[in-house]
DNA sequence: CGACGCTGCGCG
DNA sequence: AAAGCGCGCAGCGTCG
C-alpha cells in the first residue's frame, strides 16, 4: 500500500522498517520527505542482498508495520537518499549484516544496530535448527502463514507489512527475554550488535587473490596428482578410484593383503584415514604414495581449483562470516571458508602465497599466543599457571619440568611435546587413551602422566568438576561474558552421549570467551582504523588472529596499534601476548 | 537428477 | 565400551 510520505505520523516511539533487496523502488521523494530525526529506532530488513558488485535496486520502507513505501533506485541516484539515511537512528532487523552489505554497495554509512532478531534468536537459544524469519515466526509467534524464504521481489513488496510486523513482534519478545538475562543483554549490546557492521565491511571488502600465481601452481599440482595416480596404479596393478575409501580399503587389505591388525573399523569397513595409513607406512611403498596423493588432491580440489572461481572482477574473494553457527560463539566462514586455508604443510603453505595485498599495500597480521590455555587459567583461577604466563615462561617446557620433576634445562623435546599435548588436550577433556595415542606413551605412562598433571593443576580440575556440576544443575554452560550454550545431553542416560556433552561443556567457556574477546578486539580495531587509518581494512578473523590490509606507509603503525589493542582488550589476571607481523602476501606472514 | 550420510581432512 | 573441542568442503555411494 502507498501512503503519501508527508502525511506520515512518525512519533518518537514509532520504529521504522526498511526492507532492502536488489530490486526496484518507486519514489525517493517519499523517503527524503520522511522525518527520520523523530524516530528513535529504525527497523531494517533485507532478504536477498545483492551479489557483490551488483547494485541493489530497491529499498522498501515502512512505519509501524503499516504504511509501506517502495523506492526505485534505478530511477534516482542513491546519493539523493544518502543524506537522510546517514542520520538513521539505530536499526532493528533480521540478518542486518546482509542488509548492511546492500547499504555499503550504495555508499551509505552504516547505522548502529539496535537489535537483530536473527542473531538474537541464536543468543537466546543456539540449539534451534535455524533462525530463518519463517522458522522464528512459526516457533516463536505461532505464525502459520506462507513462508518468507525465497520470495520474489513482488512478494517482498506486497508482503512487506507482514514482514515488518513479524520482525517487530520477534524484537519485542527477544528484548524481553534478553532483559531477563542481564549479562546476555550486555553481551548483545556490547559485542554482538557492534560486530555486525564490522563483519559486513570485512565481507564487502574481500581479499585479493593472485590468480595468475595460482594458475601456475595448478599446472604443477595437476602433474603431481597424475604422477602419483600412475605410481599407485602400478603398485596396485590395476586402476581404481583412490578417492574412494571403499575401493582403497579393498586394494590395501584384500588385493595387497596388508594386515588389518590394529586398523580402526568404521560403519562401512576398515578406515583408511591418515592415522591408519601411518600404521601401514612401513609395510608397503604404496602407502606413502597414497598419503602424498591425499595431500595433493585435497589442495587441488579444495583450494587451487575452487578459489579462483569465486573471485570478483577485482580478483577479490568475499567470504561470509556466520554469527549463528558455532555453539561456542565463534565465527564460521563459508563460500569460501577462509578460516581453513592451508599452512601446516610446506606445500599447503604455498596456497597462502596467492593471497596478496593490493598495489602499494601490505598485510598486517596479529595472533594471540596460547590464548585458550591462558583463558583456562583465568576461568579456573589457577594462580600458579597464571603466574607462569605472567613471567613469560615457555609454558610447555615449564609444565614438563614440573610433571617430570626436572630442571628446565633437563627437559627433553619429547617431554615438552607430551606436556604440550596435555596442555591442549586438557581443554578438550582428553582421556589417557587419547594422550597415549597422541604421544606414543603406553597407556600406563599416560595414566601416570595425567595423575601428576592433576596434582599440579588442581585448580584446573576443581574448576572442571564444578563446571560439570553447574552444567547438570543449570542445563547450560557460559562464557566469562555470559554467552550460553545449552547442554541437554549433560544428563543423558547414554554414556557416550553424556561423555561427549561433558567434553563439549568443558571446552565451551574457554573457546567461547576467546570468541567474545576476539569480537571485542575487532570492534575496537575497526573503530581505530576508521579514525586513524581510513585507507586500512580488516579482512579476516581466524579465531585467534586478525588480518589487516593497509597502505605500506602505515604498516608499522597499524601493526603496533593492532598488537596493543588485542593485548589490552580486556583487563584479566593473565597477560595476553600478541605477535604481529607484516608482509606483502599471506604466505610470508 | 538432487539430497543425504559418510569418510576424510583443511584450519584454530 | 569408548577414548579430543569447534568448524566447512569435497568426493563417494546410495536412495528416491
Amino acid at each position: 500500500m502507498q501512503v503519501p510520505a508527508n502525511s506520515l505520523p512518525i512519533k518518537s516511539s514509532s520504529p521504522v522498517l526498511v526492507v532492502g533487496n536488489n530490486h526496484l523502488i518507486d519514489s525517493v521523494a517519499k523517503l527524503t520527505a520522511l522525518n527520520f530525526d523523530a524516530a528513535e529506532q529504525l527497523f531494517i530488513h533485507s532478504r536477498a542482498a545483492g551479489k557483490h558488485g551488483k547494485k541493489p535496486q530497491c529499498l522498501i520502507l515502512s512505519v509501524d508495520g503499516q504504511e509501506v513505501y517502495t523506492l526505485d533506485l534505478t530511477k534516482i541516484s542513491p546519493e539523493a537518499v544518502l543524506a537522510k539515511l546517514l542520520a538513521l537512528p539505530p536499526v532493528i532487523g533480521h540478518d542486518l549484516k546482509s542488509t548492511y552489505k546492500v547499504l555499503l554497495e550504495l555508499g551509505i554509512a552504516l547505522p548502529k544496530v539496535a537489535h537483530d532478531v536473527f542473531v538474537g534468536a541464536f543468543l537466546l537459544n543456539s540449539l534451534r535448527r535455524e533462525q530463518t524469519l519463517t522458522e522464528l515466526a512459526e516457533t516463536d509467534l505461532g505464525y502459520d502463514g506462507s513462508p518468507f524464504d525465497d520470495l520474489t521481489t513482488d512478494d517482498v513488496m506486497t508482503r512487506a507489512p507482514e514482514i515488518v510486523a513479524v520482525i517487530r513482534a520477534l524484537y519485542a519478545q527477544q528484548s524481553k527475554d534478553l532483559q531477563a538475562i542481564p549479562k546476555l543483554a550486555d553481551l548483545a549490546r556490547d559485542v554482538e550488535w557492534p560486530v555486525i557492521a564490522v563483519l559486513a565491511r570485512m565481507e564487502y571488502t574481500g581479499i585479493q587473490l593472485d590468480t595468475a600465481y595460482l594458475a601456475k601452481f595448478a599446472v604443477e599440482i595437476d602433474d603431481a596428482v597424475s604422477d602419483l595416480e600412475q605410481q599407485i596404479y602400478g603398485y596396485a596393478e590395476q586402476e581404481f578410484n583412490i578417492a574412494s575409501p571403499g575401493q582403497l580399503a579393498e586394494i590395501l587389505f584384500t588385493k595387497l593383503n596388508l594386515s588389518t591388525q590394529g586398523i580402526k573399523k568404521g560403519k562401512t569397513g576398515y578406515s583408511t584415514d591418515a592415522k591408519q595409513l601411518d600404521k601401514l607406512r612401513d609395510k608397503h611403498p604404496i602407502i606413502d604414495l597414497i598419503s602424498q596423493y591425499r595431500e595433493v588432491a585435497k589442495l587441488k580440489n579444495t583450494y587451487v581449483d575452487a578459489l579462483p572461481k569465486l573471485v570478483d572482477d577485482q580478483s577479490r574473494l568475499h567470504t561470509t562470516f556466520n554469527l549463528t553457527i558455532a555453539q561456542t560463539g565463534r565465527l564460521s566462514s563459508t563460500d569460501p571458508n577462509l578460516q581453513n586455508i592451508p599452512t601446516r604443510t610446506e606445500l599447503g603453505h604455498h596456497i597462502r602465497t596467492a593471497f596478496v595485498a593490493g598495489p602499494g599495500n601490505k598485510f598486517v597480521s596479529a595472533d594471540y599466543s596460547q590464548f585458550e590455555l591462558r583463558l583456562a587459567a583465568v576461568l579456573a583461577n589457577d594462580t600458579e599457571l597464571i603466574e607462569m604466563f605472567n613471567r613469560g615462561a615457555d609454558i610447555h617446557q615449564a609444565t614438563a619440568a614440573q610433571v617430570y620433576g626436572r630442571e628446565l634445562e633437563d627437559v627433553t623435546k619429547g617431554m615438552r611435546q607430551a606436556a604440550k599435548v596435555i596442555n591442549f588436550g586438557i581443554l578438550y577433556g582428553m582421556s589417557p587413551h587419547g594422550l597415549s595415542v597422541a604421544t606414543g606413551m603406553t597407556n600406563e605412562q599416560a595414566v601416570t602422566f595425567i595423575e601428576r598433571y592433576k596434582q599440579l593443576r588442581k585448580p584446573l580440575f576443581d574448576y572442571m568438576d564444578h563446571l560439570l556440576e553447574q552444567a547438570r544443575a543449570d542445563g547450560y554452560v557460559e562464557t566469562l561474558f555470559g554467552r550460553r550454550r545449552p547442554m541437554p545431553d549433560i544428563t543423558s542416560s547414554n554414556f557416550m552421549v553424556r561423555q561427549g556433552a561433558e567434553r563439549a561443556a568443558i571446552n565451551m567457556p574457554i573457546q567461547g570467551t576467546e570468541a567474545d574477546l576476539m569480537k571485542l578486539a575487532m570492534i575496537r580495531v575497526d573503530k581505530l582504523l576508521s579514525d586513524h587509518y581510513p585507507d586500512s581494512r580488516m579482512l579476516l578473523q581466524i579465531h585467534d588472529s586478525i588480518l589487516i590490509e593497509c597502505p605500506a606507509a602505515d604498516a608499522d603503525a597499524v601493526a603496533e596499534m593492532l598488537k596493543n589493542t588485542m593485548q589490552e582488550i580486556y583487563e584479566l589476571p593473565v597477560r595476553l601476548d600478541v605477535d604481529a607481523t607484516i608482509a606483502v602476501n599471506w604466505g610470508e606472514l
